[in-house]
DNA sequence: CACTTGTTTAGAATCATTATAAACTACATA
DNA sequence: TATGTAGTTTATAATGATTCTAAACAAGTG
């Protein structure tokens, strides 16, 4: 199965729960934006199981701190979750408190001129907050 | 007094309070950034007096309705607010998890090619991930 | 001053997230 | 295959930022 590396790497065992988890997260045309919640129903929903609390926290942080998943800087009550991994940006419509990704091309190079000692840039991340 | 207006425009009254509070946000050379809890401390040793956290937030929110404050778009348990209402960006310091400024023209002009339909843009903020 | 409406406050409620610890499982090794 | 150990799942409790509540209090008006 395709998930039992990425698990390995992310240094979690295959488990039944975890490869579920997986399926939910990683076996979609598309990618999309969830909070542990959203995730949550996912799982009941289109596997059929209830998977606790806990272990999708502990998963998909795993998965976030190894790179399979990115957190999106956002203001909310809840913690936005992002299975599209590669470098974009976001809309945040806050009417809708929807999120619609950006894609590197409709954003311009970005050229950050300061730089500060001793530290380098891990990321780039542009949110544009949208109103009516 | 000059927080009178500030105040009025947010649709408050000017308490003794609110005016305290006013004086830790507004009443320095340098702009900050802080959480509600960074703020109530300033307050009781810059005031020297302990206003009740409800008040604190009330008027923090008040004053980010308004404008006079922003939040932060970050990830973190807890919100942060910004004295400078400018149009800049930031730096967040992973290891120290610190905010640091990065004014417009540290950063290149931004432009959002994409458009949502019925949708416009109020604002562009660029966050910017620091590691050693 | 008297009245109304807005404000402050302590404490309770909420709720996302994290911690706990007991029952369970993967899997290496015998 | 059986056994042992380290890792995992789960229900449940704890945490902690934020919001709510309602009673005591203060601002502003006439
Ligand atoms: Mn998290
Ligand atoms: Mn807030
Ligand atoms: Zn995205
Ligand atoms: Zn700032």
């Amino acid at each position: 199965m395709k998930y039992i590396e990425k698990l390995r790497n992310s240094g979690l065992r295959p488990t039944k729960q975890r490869l579920q988890i997986c399926e939910v997260l990683f076996d979609t045309e598309k990618t999309f934006h969830f909070t542990i919640n959203e995730l949550n129903q996912k799982i009941k929903n289109q596997i059929n199981n209830k998977i606790s609390l806990a272990t999708i926290y502990n998963t998909v942080h795993a998965f976030e701190k190894k790179g399979y998943l990115k957190q999106i800087p956002i203001n909310s009550n809840q913690t936005y979750f992002d299975t599209n991994v590669s470098h974009h940006h976001h809309f945040y419509d806050l009417k809708d408190e929807k999120l619609i990704d950006l894609e590197n091309s409709d954003v311009g190079p970005i050229n950050i001129l300061k730089k500060i000692n001793g530290k380098k840039i891990k990321s780039v991340e542009v949110l544009v907050k949208l109103e009516d």
